[in-house]
DNA sequence: GATCCTCGAGTTCT
DNA sequence: CTCGAGGATC
């Protein structure tokens, strides 16, 4: 929970953003930054009800009118909608309405985009076009009429014919396409003119103009969800109405009968695809009880009917405080700088911590312990830092020293930086510490390595705790029963461990290399070292001249290579293995055969048939490289479930095949 | 010497 | 996924 102060420091902030947002339509940052700071200072309010500062953004629904239009009162409240982040939520929403209504009455929902743009009430009167009213505060609006007119798709005249001749109110949203607003923003900047946030901002500040010439060049477009003063039964008439009419709506917007459908629904407009490929900006989605009669009934809690609900997508953003910025050292000895969070809900998880990579972005970003922080997920799943909020920087807060942090945190150590690179080290040969020693076992036990099941990040910290392990080779000494005696391990799984183990004695060289550690050996130079040698022997006999004369390997893998071939210790490691009975088999093709000789592939998404690791072993196996991003050179992007929108994208932008899981296994065949 | 590919390493949560 | 940096190529 935060204190008075930064409460007090908040609300101050959320006047500012609420001035910009409402009444300038120029905001200087982002809704999530701004929702997130509301939810800050609502959490206060909720506790501490008598601090409360009665003139809290919080408590206020829209915004105070500029002076500069004719005020009009809504004849019918234009109302807020509440809102719901969850499936949960709305089920509650649901039985609430259920249990408020007798038992035999059922009704089906009627779904629609929440659009973002200004929301818009157009009186007809005898089917012309008469008054066009902004939101407002709900109660009061601006009279917009003259902007209103120039927008091309709203019609100022009404077909003739009995509802032509009916006095209406419509309302909707006035939008601007995305397409529209980007080539809009790219006019004005290349004329040195002021751009916009976002296609909402340029939609409000131009309904908001007192020029109506300058609204008549702007691509404004209206899009109804609502209809007043007609006799029509439920939502899915108004819409059939609204068609007749001639008034254009979103077309997507449908009826769903169950709850059922209504979750599909939910679900398949949710993702991000679905958005991506709609016009208009959305933040949500508006779900209402289709029959008007019961949402009459139903009625009002506080300020909003309780037959409509906004399903809100979930944010990309999020504000938290930096609580503290550590510095941990990596298998490699390479130092990363780690920002700890105040935990934090963000797309489903709680973040409490993400990497800040190296001194470099800190400076960047300027990232201080105290600071608020934008955070979101990039490609939805790693939380990365975005920029602080510096208005909310505290007084006293100092900048990040980095040096001075490393001496402070890692007093008994010594680092290096060597020139021209950007990530601080552990100097010289320091590297055999028990942190060290327990990345490198857990390497060695991952996946796309050795693949010794159970032999974790975890239990490797146990391991060498125990002074069971104090080298590579120790892990094919264990005693099942020292290990079966060990905290958080029992019987059993010591048993599967040592099978593990025991199984991991006939390693493909490649793998067994890549386990090995060796500084800018990752999973492809593996392969190719192991290709090219066959064996251990004859590797471990090379030179440095020889393994630069390997295509794709330069001086520094080379050196790299050589370095640890040459260190006593690491030939003694060899030793021990081969005593030990680890016998790496010679793999990888010499040079690609196969039916994808020579074809380049990413992967995307999850497979049915193979993991991640396995589906590259697969197109290696069939001759292919496996690459892990997209390049002109890449011949396909293979997808399974749920692939990154990023690849898709980039791979269309790039005219790459993109094939499914079936595709791919038949290119595997030939 | 500059530029374009590619690789390696670290990354979050359930 | 994203960054930095190594390697190949012009």
């Amino acid at each position: 929970m935060i204190d008075a102060r930064r409460y007090r420091q908040i609300v101050g902030l959320l006047q500012r953003y609420t001035f910009e947002y409402h009444s300038l339509d120029r905001p200087s940052v982002s809704d999530a930054v701004y929702d997130s700071l509301v939810a800050e200072a609502e959490a206060y309010e909720q506790a501490h009800p008598d601090k409360a500062d009665p003139s809290s953004p919080t408590r206020r629904v829209g915004s105070q009118p500029l002076d500069d239009f004719v005020k009009v009162a809504h004849q019918e409240p234009m109302l807020s909608i509440n809102h719901a982040f969850d499936w949960e939520e709305v089920v509650a929403w649901d039985q609430r309405n259920r249990d408020r209504l007798p038992a035999d009455k059922d009704f089906g929902y009627f779904v629609d985009f929440k659009m973002d743009g200004l929301a818009l009430s157009v009186h007809y009167r005898r089917g012309r076009l008469w008054r066009a009213v902004t939101r407002g505060d709900g109660q009061v609006g601006e009279e917009v009429t003259a902007n209103a007119q120039t927008i091309k798709n709203l019609p100022l005249k009404l077909p003739g014919g009995q509802l032509g001749s009916q006095d209406l109110e419509v309302r909707g949203e006035v939008v601007i396409y995305k397409a529209d607003f980007d080539r809009f923003n790219q006019a004005q900047a290349d004329g040195g003119q002021q751009t916009y946030a976002n296609p909402r901002n340029l939609a409000a500040g131009t309904m908001r103009q007192l020029d109506s010439k300058i609204a008549a060049q702007r691509p404004l477009v209206f899009l109804a969800y609502d209809l007043l003063g007609s006799s029509a039964p439920d939502q899915r008439a108004v819409f059939a109405r609204l068609e007749s009419l001639g008034i254009s709506h979103n077309r997507a917007a449908h009826f769903c009968p169950s709850l059922k459908q209504l979750k599909q629904s939910l679900k398949r407009w949710s993702t991000d695809r679905q958005r991506q490929k709609l016009r208009f900006w959305a933040d949500g989605i508006v779900i209402r009880i289709n029959d008007r009669l019961i949402c009459r009934e139903l009625g009002f809690v506080g300020k909003s009917p309780r037959g409509l609900l906004a399903y809100k997508y979930p944010p990309t953003e999020a504000t938290t405080i930096v609580e503290q910025i550590i510095l941990s050292i990596g298998r490699t000895g390479v130092v990363t700088p780690i920002a700890i969070f105040k935990p934090t809900q963000l797309g489903g998880t709680t973040i409490r911590h993400a990497s800040l990579h190296n001194a470099d972005e800190i400076g960047r970003l300027d990232v201080r312990v105290g600071d608020t922080v934008v955070i979101y997920k990039a490609g939805e799943i790693i939380p990365k830092v975005d920029r602080v909020v510096t208005d909310l920087r505290p007084k006293t807060s100092k900048k990040f020293n980095f040096p001075a942090e490393l001496k402070k945190q890692h007093p008994n150590k010594d680092f290096e930086r060597p020139e021209g690179v950007v990530a601080w080290r552990l100097a010289g040969q320091q590297r055999q510490t028990p942190q060290q020693l327990v990345a490198a076992v857990s390497h060695y036990g991952s996946r796309p390595a050795l693949a010794i099941d159970g032999l974790g990040e975890e239990t490797a910290q146990r391991l060498v705790d125990n002074q069971l392990v104090s080298s590579l080779a120790d892990i094919y000494r264990l005693d099942p029963q020292e290990v079966a005696q060990l905290e958080g391990l029992g019987e059993k799984s010591a048993g599967q461990l040592a099978k593990a183990i025991k199984a991991s004695r006939r390693p493909a060289l490649d793998r067994f290399l890549f386990g090995l550690g060796i500084d800018h050996v990752g999973t492809i130079t593996a392969s190719l070292l192991a290709g090219h040698y066959r064996s251990l022997k004859k590797l471990a006999a090379s030179d440095i001249d020889q393994l630069m004369s390997i295509d794709g390997i330069g001086p520094k893998v080379a050196g790299s290579i050589s370095d640890w071939l040459n260190q006593p210790a690491n030939r003694q490691l060899l030793a021990e293995f081969d005593d030990l009975g680890v016998k790496p088999r010679a793999s990888g093709p010499r040079t690609p055969t196969g039916p994808l000789a020579g074809v380049k592939i990413v992967v995307s998404g999850r497979m049915e048939q193979w993991g991640r690791t396995e589906v590259g072993q697969a197109i290696r196996q069939a001759g292919g490289q496996a690459q892990s991003s997209l390049s002109p050179q890449t011949d396909y992007l293979a997808v399974g479930d749920k692939p990154s929108p990023n690849k898709v994208a980039k791979a269309e932008s790039l005219g790459i095949k993109i094939i499914d899981e079936k595709a791919l296994s038949q290119l595997l065949v030939g």
